[in-house]
DNA sequence: TGCTTTGTTTCATTCGCTGCAATTTTGTGC
DNA sequence: GCACAAAATTGCAGCGAATGAAACAAAGCA
């Protein structure tokens, strides 16, 4: 992806990078909301126009390479060993997305600091990632479900995968979210932040109930004659 | 909240739900999109500039009632009884949310559906309905932390939180994301979609691993020296 | 060297949203 | 009832995001 066949790829990916870069130090700069597509677009010397053929959106530009780490997470999945269980898989998969033993690109060292600055302070921001993060889980799904069909049906693989996600993301939210706990994530060392991501996974691993739960819980047994008030 | 004090706030309350109204009429009769504010306005028989007095965007006034749901949730955690479970008391405050058997305004009715639809089609919408799902994940693990101070720390109840609303949420949004399943859902009767979700609650009340599981799974324990690639 | 394709620019336009000052409407003390 | 204070509403001016169209420049190819 770094070298482009023609002279017109490789200006097209330098131009796409001057943008990203630009942006990037904007952001950081000035802040999210004063900064203007117009700043970003001179920031990277072309024209206002030309931005909303690289990204279709401000938002956009933060989450560049989220794609790439998604796909991480397909090649755990497709790849599977054929007497794994599915829970399993689907943590190998997450570790593949977070774990810093992975591949980092370049522009996700760059980008995901800032990323996360401004998921916590932009809610515009905090719309695309939300919406990315849901189509991810739809997308880690459907795969599961095709990697074990005969294990998982649709909504089974879904309730997997949300319950994985779900209790990763939150934890994740609410450590970062503490005083420090930005900062301690992204300069630090990520064990702190690792440790309470294992815990999560395996709260939603082993069951919420926890070990000596009872085996089966109801859900909205109670259904009263009395309909709409108000 | 029907009758308020003065005519000012009763004036108030009318203009409130004019513009929901309005909104909502616009909104199924020639798509979100295709929906100014100003025609908005136009409907409640208002000026442009007063809507943005009453919402913050175009968005938002698809959930004019969503705060009121919540808050049953918050009221089943508030008053569990004293020897229940965490996880029960979330799966009865889940409950309350979803479960045609609670009380549902004349507001949640109507909007509702089209929200729904909204959901499926419109990214603004989804931004903001996934920022509201994931604020209220906080505030239920918040509130879930608070209502057993010594069985769960902040982290636990908020995997404990994201497990359970992952696993409802794609799930809900799988089935819906069906053919029919949105018409299924709002038009005929609920069961089907009850079930499902009932599946996804013990799945992730249970666990992702299943009955007969190994005990702890193992979250990136690899850890080479290579770092940084690319 | 010309022709085609593709990327870029400029311009105009629509819409979401905000600040501000003027105006109207409502509540209240007299 | 009446005048005055508080609050809601309005119009307007303006910024920025986003899109469409046509002119223009540059790269690839014969």
């Amino acid at each position: 992806m770094t070298t482009g066949q023609g002279l017109r790829e490789r200006k097209k990916e330098r131009t796409r990078q001057a943008l990203i870069t630009a942006a990037l130090e904007l952001f950081e700069e000035r802040g999210y909301d004063e900064t203007t597509i117009a700043g970003i677009a001179a920031g990277a010397d072309v024209s206002t126009r030309t931005f909303f053929s690289y990204f279709p959106s401000k938002e956009e530009i933060l989450f560049a390479d989220t794609e790439e780490r998604l796909a991480l997470a397909f090649e755990v999945i497709d790849g599977r060993r054929p007497d794994e269980q599915p829970a399993d898989v689907l943590v190998r998969a997450m570790s593949a997305v977070f774990d810093r033993a992975g591949h980092f690109s370049r522009e996700f060292v760059r980008a995901a600091p800032v990323r996360l600055r401004m998921i916590f302070a932009v809610p515009a921001v905090q719309g695309v990632a939300l919406r990315r993060l849901l189509s991810a889980q739809q997308r880690l799904a459907r795969r599961l479900h095709a990697a074990f069909p005969d294990r998982l049906d649709a909504v089974e693989a879904a309730a997997l995968v949300g319950a994985l996600v779900g209790a990763v993301t939150n934890t994740m939210m609410t450590v970062a979210g503490e005083s420090d706990g930005i900062e301690e994530l992204l300069t630090g060392d990520p064990e702190r932040f690792l440790v309470e991501l294992r815990r999560a996974v395996e709260i939603a691993v082993r069951g919420a109930a926890g070990p000596g739960a009872q085996p089966i819980r109801r859900f909205s047994r109670t259904r009263p004659p009395s309909h709409q008030s108000r």
